[in-house]
DNA sequence: GTCATTGTTTTACAGTCGTACAACAAGACG
DNA sequence: CGTCTTGTTGTACGACTGTAAAACAATGAC
């Protein structure tokens, strides 16, 4: 018996490696099949080595659910900070971002089905939501703030609070639909319907935010 | 030795028992939990007792799902038939039901998240979700017609489809920030945001929906 | 070049999984 | 009451599960 030769990966690539194969798995073949061995052969790796990273899969699966909100949630402040100081470009900016791929994909609403399948029976999958959500109606609260101020509309934190909300609805309800890929809107097309709406609720100008658009 | 003392019931009420066992144990206790064991176990029946009434634990799986689907569409047909021959009546109730228990549950959004998270691994998951989306999007079409001539709008076929389209988003959305619990709005509120919504969309004079509303 | 460290593989194990099937008993029918 | 049908139970089996721990080898320090 020859032993497998192997690489030695620093812990923040390899824990990395290892969450993206968890999320790649449970994606591909469904929870059910999303073994320990599997993950790790997709991570290309020993099944013995996800113990030496996690204390448990249990464990593993938490803290890949936890970057896979990371991830959803980056990816939208990113595109924000490309607005700059201009805050209807960072609002704008970061509607689309929620609106357009990679965070609109099958594969991304796959995992969040998944994982909100499991908040019911699990508190750990629970908190992780839970922080994730707060997260992100607080970033949107602190951008809606100064368009809605530029604009000379009601701005205190409570209104604030409540626009966020309800932008927060219309951006799952769009992102679910257009990840569901039921193909009736073109997803180039379903950030522009986010933006015509997030404009209504925050009772903007119309072009306000639109205009902003960066794809097409 | 002694065997357990049971009871035969009919097809349907057994393969029913099996179904709701199902569906209780994926909420209550995680998919991956969801053994065909714990779910006989909770059926109040031996766990050789589901291969007499499915090819498979797979092929139950698939059932509950639709099993789902069909509880959530049939309930909200049964509240929109309380509407008898009022077009405004019918579609309020039939938004309403779907914004109000039993549909509006974290333990029904917690089944359907996890059936739809499976939707892209396993294609008879993924045809149980298209047919009942039909389903549902036909239903709204349907309703949505009558109502809006009866307000001399466009009401042709083409016209109420993208309309019934924009209106399934919406519920939706509201049913899934909703069912999800995060205790931002009164759940008795929900069906009146949802009405008074639907009202925008579909360009109706306001309260054409809202003084349908059944609840309060 | 040698050694120590430790990331990684391999093997082993007890438990659980889905399921096949034989034994049984509940209910229907005469 | 006896007999037949079949819904239901109990058991057994091989495959797979998560995980513990020993054996090993890649890398860095000197």
């Amino acid at each position: 018996m020859t032993r497998r030769s192997f690489q030695r990966l620093s812990e923040d690539a390899r824990r990395n490696d290892l969450l993206e194969a968890t999320l790649a798995v449970i994606a591909d073949c469904g929870i059910n099949a999303a073994s320990a061995r599997r993950i790790a052969e997709r991570a290309g790796v020993s099944a013995g080595l996800i113990r030496h990273y996690f204390a448990s899969k249990e464990e593993m699966l938490h803290a890949a659910y936890a970057h896979l909100i990371g991830q959803l949630i980056s990816t939208a402040a990113e595109q924000a900070d490309l607005g700059g100081t201009d805050a209807d470009a960072r609002l704008a900016g970061f509607v689309e971002a929620n609106l357009s791929a990679p965070n609109l994909s099958d594969f991304k609403l796959s995992l969040w089905a998944t994982f909100i399948g499991m908040i019911r029976s699990d508190a750990a999958y629970a908190a992780i939501h839970r922080d994730g959500y707060r997260e992100f109606l607080e970033m949107l609260q602190v951008m809606i703030a100064p368009v809605r101020a530029a604009h000379e509309l009601p701005a205190t934190p409570a209104d604030c609070r409540l626009l966020a909300i309800a932008l927060n609805g219309l951006i799952d309800g769009l992102w679910l639909e257009g990840s569901l890929e039921h193909g009736l809107y073109d997803p180039r097309e379903l950030a522009a319907i986010g933006l015509r709406a997030a404009e209504d609720i925050l009772r903007l100008p119309e072009g306000t935010l639109l205009r902003h658009r960066a794809g097409q």
